[in-house]
RNA sequence: GCUCGGGUGGUGGAAUUGGUAGACACGCAAGACUUAAAAUCUUGUGUCCAUUUGGACGUGCGGGUUCAAGUCCCGCCCCGAGCACCA
């Protein structure tokens, strides 16, 4: 009999999508539940086994949710713009639009393939006018608001604009870069170039010149969280500072919100991790040095208060306003010369030189707050402009770096810690006493800590103060394929394109690079730019010209459309709104979110960030957007090897490798089964191969090395989905990818085992059918063993799937085959079930046994099976677990009966009684719920 | 260096609150059906000792708690991921 997955497959999938098995009812009595997943980039190269392993999980949770009586919103989209698209038109001149479409078409048709349940009618694509519209409005609220320290929450900055017309900037609690002070009447005299050039400095969003990350080789400014090791995270190259104009948005403003809200959710405790370590939060002090003969201050934050006594020098970044004022004469030229220097290093050298101790004497000292003392301050390149105060008071004797520096100098290293040696190293443990350091002596740390605050609150020298690690976001991207901004520049301030007027689309361009002066690629399209009746012009209009205020050319990075596309969902055909109130309400949160690890400081910070924000507007209820959060494990590609004699150029068998000077390359994975090569398909996979000559192994056979690496083209080691689904089905490959191991796992891509679960496939179509493939079902009522194997499966299977443990399940019903076949089980009343257990994990053959069992109605809206526990007692039995004077069975009982209702059953059992046959039970004790202590 | 994971057969991996370690599957071996192969089916498969019944040892290493430890506690070793001049 055999298993026709592909004619199942197409006639369910048909089914499915005229009659939209799948829609998603907004309001609806069933309570609702919200499955997502990450939603991908539709790259050219389609997708790999590896990509649908967590939509596979996700739907399966889906479908589970529906067999449950959940109403199931379970979307799926695309994040479609992006550098490769814009790349890929650079080098053809290709729209990006027309690649994404392609490239859309084809993830769409492999998707399908694979029976997910997506609601396709929610689609969304970043890209497209009607969903970046929104991404657009929504920058605006954040460009058009500010965020209140005191409520802790963003307000509308007109809020904040009447407030300095009533009474300046006084009694305002914001969270701003703004340190200086004005009157009402001073505001009103500003003109507008200067009230913005404070109002910026409270936006969320704003545009500022900024330190950022420039990326010459992609030519763009690159977030912190696109750049790793130095490097840009896409294509590895070398990123420098640069200050530049950029829109950045207030992210830090949320710095305690997001690291607070991470005790709601549920993500995995690495992510939270990262986040934490992102957010970097540590308290301590700022504290404020005067410097001898000079005005300025040099204020500087600290989280060891404590060591103030032990301050010897201080260090400044090099790029530190004060460098140039405080530096003296005779120190000018070597001052020079260090600065100019360390402006040359890149991010990468910088760090990579870190063992390297540099620095220079300004010839500036500061006075110590409280002994008076003269400090000599320096500069050097270990300080960071970008954290805290760009300043450091060095303590040696407690901090590693300054102890290095200072011994590397030759500076001073005072000793503030009793009975600590610090001849070698710095002591930075918190658990010393302080000595030396008049009103702290004799202090543990911990506490010197809270007094030095105290001691530095009341001389006015600074306060308590806690720091972030987290910097403002860079949210403008010098490129073609993205949003752009819904903003114009008149006389050199930036304005908001009013709501009427959105979406602001793309314009056409020629080319898609950056233009001959420099500007983004959308300064090539014609026109781009806004008039004072408030459109943009078509037509090569000259006579506007006076009237005319240019576009911003900047477009959004990637992460503006993907921040919120989660609420797009809910109502992906409003046009009047980004989601109703009504929608958001009802379906909330997402319940569960499954994605990539990669995104930890990323996405998923930005997300909750524009939630928290949108929440804090009012337009929606709660402010996070995920409850849990699941990071599928990447698939690994298992790349085979051949490997060629250098002097020869035979291909040597795996086995007599090191008896040649052998290369190792790699052969694609489709040419070798079990490490064994195909010789015939080798010499036919390249032309130079034609006439290749082996070296066999003695069994005249080619073995091929092998290596786990991650899957890519260029390794040939990508396995597509296609195949498999064409081979052995979808509902296999669904089965396969979960039965690999835990979801959060990294694992290697395996084909081999794919036949097992291929034949509990056909294993469990064959308990519908005879040897000859007739339909045998039984109406008979279904035995004790029966029912015993079929509650314990759904027992399991339920059990599983909520803790989300996705690979066990497969195995339970394998199990369940494996002893219903033993049994010869054709009842109804067990395969009824038992399909509905199949169902989410494979759904096609699920339907098609369902409809032989003779259900007209789709096996989608059927409950999922209640678990009898009572169907369990009938087959309890007790065996010994240890004798040791004493004898213990384990006996396997329902877990809600009574000591006393153990104690008869034990007593009762047949099986039990069997071991027990001759002996006399004195005493049953209960250990835990289903283990019993039987003394005899 | 810091933080978070994780070490179980030839392999992927099971094992709720401590309770028959190795489920399930792959691979391998033997057998059945075949002229043969493939496919399929049956049986076996942690290691060691024993011809059998059986026994001993076994979850990275060393201790401990317990009637009972992969699981809990203490001390190490190794692997993976993330962060890292963050003051």
């Amino acid at each position: 009999m055999e298993y026709k997955h592909q004619e199942i497959e197409k006639k369910w999938r048909d089914k499915w999508a005229t009659d939209k098995t799948y829609a998603a009812k907004d309001f609806d009595s069933k309570p609702k539940y919200y499955v997502l997943d990450m939603f991908p980039y539709p790259s050219g190269a389609g997708l790999h086994v590896g990509h649908p392993l967590g939509y596979i999980a996700s739907d399966i949770y889906a479908r589970y949710k529906r067999h449950k009586g959940f109403n199931v919103l379970h979307p799926m989209g695309y994040d479609s713009f992006g550098l490769p698209a814009e790349q890929y038109a650079i080098q053809t001149g290709q729209h990006p639009e027309k690649t994404t479409e392609t490239n859309v078409a084809r993830y769409r048709e492999q998707l399908d393939k694979i029976g997910f349940s997506f609601d396709w009618d929610r689609e969304v694509r970043t890209s497209n006018p009607d969903y970046y519209k929104w991404t657009q409005w929504i920058f605006k609220q954040l460009f058009l608001s500010y965020y209140d320290t005191k409520e802790d929450k963003a307000k509308p900055i007109a809020e904040l604009i009447a407030h300095f017309e009533k009474q300046g900037n006084e009694g305002v609690s914001a969270h701003s870069d703004y340190e200086g002070s004005f009157s009402a009447e001073e505001w009103k005299a500003k003109n507008e170039q200067d009230k913005e050039e404070i109002l910026s400095q409270y936006r969320i969003t704003f545009l500022a010149d900024s330190w950022v990350n420039w990326c010459p080789a992609l030519g763009t400014v690159l977030a912190n969280d696109e750049i790793k090791d130095g490097v840009s995270e896409r294509g590895g190259h070398p990123v420098e500072q640069k200050l530049m104009r950029q829109w950045s948005m207030r992210i830090t403003a949320y710095a305690e919100r997001l690291l607070q809200g991470l005790d709601k959710i549920d993500f995995p405790d690495s992510l939270k991790e990262q986040q934490r370590n992102w957010i970097g939060k540590s308290k301590g002090a700022s504290v404020s040095f005067d410097i001898e003969g000079h005005n300025g201050k040099i204020e500087v934050f600290t989280t060891r208060p404590d060591t103030i006594y032990g301050v010897s020098f201080m260090v400044l970044a090099p790029e530190h306003q004060l460098v140039n004022e405080i530096t003296s004469a005779d120190q000018q030229a070597e001052i020079e010369a260090y600065v100019q220097a360390a402006s040359l290093k890149t991010e990468r050298d910088r760090q990579a030189d870190v063992k390297n101790i540099t620095g220079a004497f300004t010839g500036a000292f500061a006075i110590h707050p409280f002994s008076g003392e003269k400090i000599p301050v320096w500069i050097g390149d270990y300080v960071l402009a970008s954290y805290g105060t760009g300043a450091v008071m060095a303590v040696p004797c407690g901090d590693q770096r300054d102890w290095d520096f200072a011994q590397h100098f030759g500076i001073e290293i005072k000793n503030i810690f009793k009975d600590q040696d610090i001849s070698e190293a710095a002591y930075t443990e918190k658990d010393a006493i302080i000595s030396n350091s008049d009103f702290l002596n004799d202090m543990p740390a911990k506490k010197a800590i809270g007094v030095a605050i105290k001691a530095i609150e009341e001389k006015g020298i600074g306060k308590g103060k806690t720091n972030y690690r987290l910097r403002d976001a860079v949210f403008s991207r010098q490129r073609y394929w993205g949003e752009p901004f819904p903003i114009y520049i008149e006389n050199g301030v930036p304005k908001a394109i009013e709501d009427e007027f959105l979406p602001i689309e793309l314009p056409e361009v020629d080319k898609y690079l950056p233009t001959e002066d420099g500007d983004p690629p959308l300064g090539n399209a014609e026109n781009w730019s806004w008039c004072r009746n408030k459109k943009i012009i078509k037509s090569n209009d000259k006579q506007n010209g006076n009237c005319t205020w240019p576009m911003e050319l900047n477009t959004m990075p990637g992460w503006a459309g993907s921040s919120w596309y989660y609420l797009r969902y809910m109502d992906p055909h409003n046009e009047d709104e980004f989601v109703s109130k009504e929608k958001a309400e009802y379906w909330g949160q997402v319940d569960l979110y499954i994605g990539g690890a990669e995104h930890a400081t990323g996405h998923l910070l930005y997300s909750r960030f524009w939630c928290k924000f949108l929440h804090d507007m009012g337009y929606i209820s709660f402010d996070e957007p995920f409850k849990k959060l699941i990071n599928q494990g990447m698939i690994l590609g298992r790349s085979s090897f051949v490997y060629r004699d250098k002097e020869s150029g035979k291909f040597v068998t795996f086995e007599k490798r090191k008896e040649y000077k052998t290369a190792r390359l790699h052969a694609d994975i489709s040419l070798v089964n079990g490490d064994k090569l195909d010789i015939e398909a080798f010499k036919k996979w390249r032309p130079e191969y034609e006439n290749a000559e082996f070296v066999l192994n003695d069994d005249g056979e080619y073995t091929c090395g092998h290596e786990v690496e991650k899957m890519s083209k260029s390794k040939y080691n990508v396995q597509t989905p296609d195949e498999l689904v064409e081979r052995y089905g979808a509902d296999t490959l669904r089965c396969y990818e979960m039965f690999l191991g835990p979801l959060e796992q990294a694992k290697p891509w395996d084909v081999q085992g794919i036949n097992g679960v291929y034949n509990f496939l056909r294993k469990f179509k064959r308990l519908f059918h005879d040897e000859n493939g007739q339909i045998v079902i039984s109406d008979e009522a279904a035995d004790k063993k029966e029912l015993k194997s079929l509650h314990k499966a759904i027992k399991k299977v339920t059990e599983e799937l909520d803790r989300y443990s996705f690979n066990t399940v497969v195995s339970t019903l394998m199990i369940a085959v494996n002893e219903l076949t033993d049994l010869k089980c054709n009842k109804k009343e067990v395969l009824e079930p038992l399909t509905v257990l199949l169902s989410p994990y494979a759904p096609h053959l699920a339907e098609e046994l369902w409809e032989k069992l003779g259900h007209s109605e789709s096996v989608v809206y059927q409950q999922f099976p209640k678990f009898d526990e009572s169907k369990l007692v009938e087959d309890a039995f007790a065996y010994p677990v240890s004798f040791n004077g004493k004898m213990r069975f384990k006996i396997e009982l329902p877990t809600n009966l009574s000591k006393e209702d153990i104690e008869k059953e034990v007593m009762a059992h047949e099986k039990t009684n069997h071991y027990l046959e001759g002996k006399d039970p004195k005493k049953v004790i209960v250990v835990p719920k289903r283990i019993v202590n039987i003394v005899v």
